[in-house]
DNA sequence: ATCAAGGATGTTATAATATAACATCACACT
DNA sequence: AGTGTGATGTTATATTATAACATCCTTGAT
């Protein structure tokens, strides 16, 4: 088993993944950082950072709004929105831009290009550094002349635990292909007429 | 002149770029890939894609729907979006997600992902095909585990004609940079420490 | 000790983006 | 004529996000 899970990618398997670990140490770091720029992590803003860090799942604004709620009955829109653009200011957390949504940084304490990989099954967002990618990239810009001021690459897909929970449902239902419900990329291609 | 501007990479630079053409071939390829796949092309989705088509800027949907409605007065935000639902499955245009606002596709006769170029001056997007890029994304996502069904990488900057029409500016009011105004993507690394 | 300045929050209202749900229409096939 | 399908019309509403202005709190200068 060990070996099995030590072998897979993903890195929120519940298996290997101490999530209480995983946020404390996104909490700390968080701290660490508002200190060391002079800004203010208030009690709004870690609650929400909080929140977000409840899953790996990238979470819309008003269902962090509903969740705050619990604790500050009269919480408006205003207060989860001014929170996330302090945090997405200072690296803290992501925009999911094609999701509207939002999700922890897990590397918040280096500069980095992110690459999103995002679960259309469990929703669940991916994040990697992808070094390579964004060093092929900066060469597409620089042959552009485009000056790139941010980078988002977001890709829609399935992650290996649901393509394998899928599988085992798969094995008892007959079925042998999760993409029967999914439409691919790009499923037309005239070029060879 | 001529070798100047043939140095542009920017391929929408009003020197070399005849938009009319551009649009025309834009809407024959609609119409006959539409045609072969037997759907239809009706008069209100040939409208929507025209009045994208008007420029190479991301346009909102409501935006569209005003204009769409100095035509057709009693037209209804349903009009637009059934509109860009049929375009962007058809492939014909694109929806950039970090604006909420859609685009034409210029080479939707062939499969391709895409990178997007959107410039923060001038709000117009240049589509480039980039297999390098794509091909090293798909080796991110085998090594991650991922089938990936849609990618949509998107860059935010400002592109070389803007740069240009920036520094003749510059050059007149004394300023020499035009990132003053703005944020990079990335401002802070503590991985140093 | 006041007072001004700046940042954070509270509060109300509204803007901007997008979809649901159901009715109707038009055409094609039988 | 009857039926099915895809497109459109229409009304209403959901979802996402911001504007504008008031208040409060801390800090530092006078």
């Amino acid at each position: 088993m060990t070996t099995l899970t030590a072998a897979l990618p993903n890195i929120f398997s519940t298996l290997e993944h101490d999530h209480k670990k995983c946020v404390s140490k996104a909490l700390d770091t968080a701290q660490h950082l508002c200190v060391v720029r002079g800004v203010q992590l208030t009690p709004i803003r870690l609650q929400v950072l909080e929140l977000i860090w409840d899953s790996h799942k990238a979470v819309k604004a008003y269902d962090l709004l509903d969740r705050f709620k619990l604790q500050q009955q009269a919480a408006k829109p205003a207060t989860i929105y001014r929170a996330l653009d302090f945090l997405i200011e200072q690296g803290l957390i992501h925009r999911v831009e094609s999701l509207n949504a939002f999700v922890g940084c897990n590397c918040s304490e280096h500069q980095h290009e992110l690459l999103l990989l995002i679960c259309k099954h469990c929703h669940e967002v991916d994040e990697r550094p992808a070094p390579k990618v964004m060093a092929v990239l900066s060469e597409e810009f620089s042959q552009a002349g485009f000056i790139a001021y941010s980078k988002a690459i977001e890709a829609q897909g399935i992650c290996l635990k649901c393509q394998q929970s899928q599988d085992e449902q798969n094995s008892l239902t007959g079925r042998t292909d999760l993409s029967v419900n999914l439409k691919p990329y790009s499923v037309f291609d005239l070029s060879q007429d």
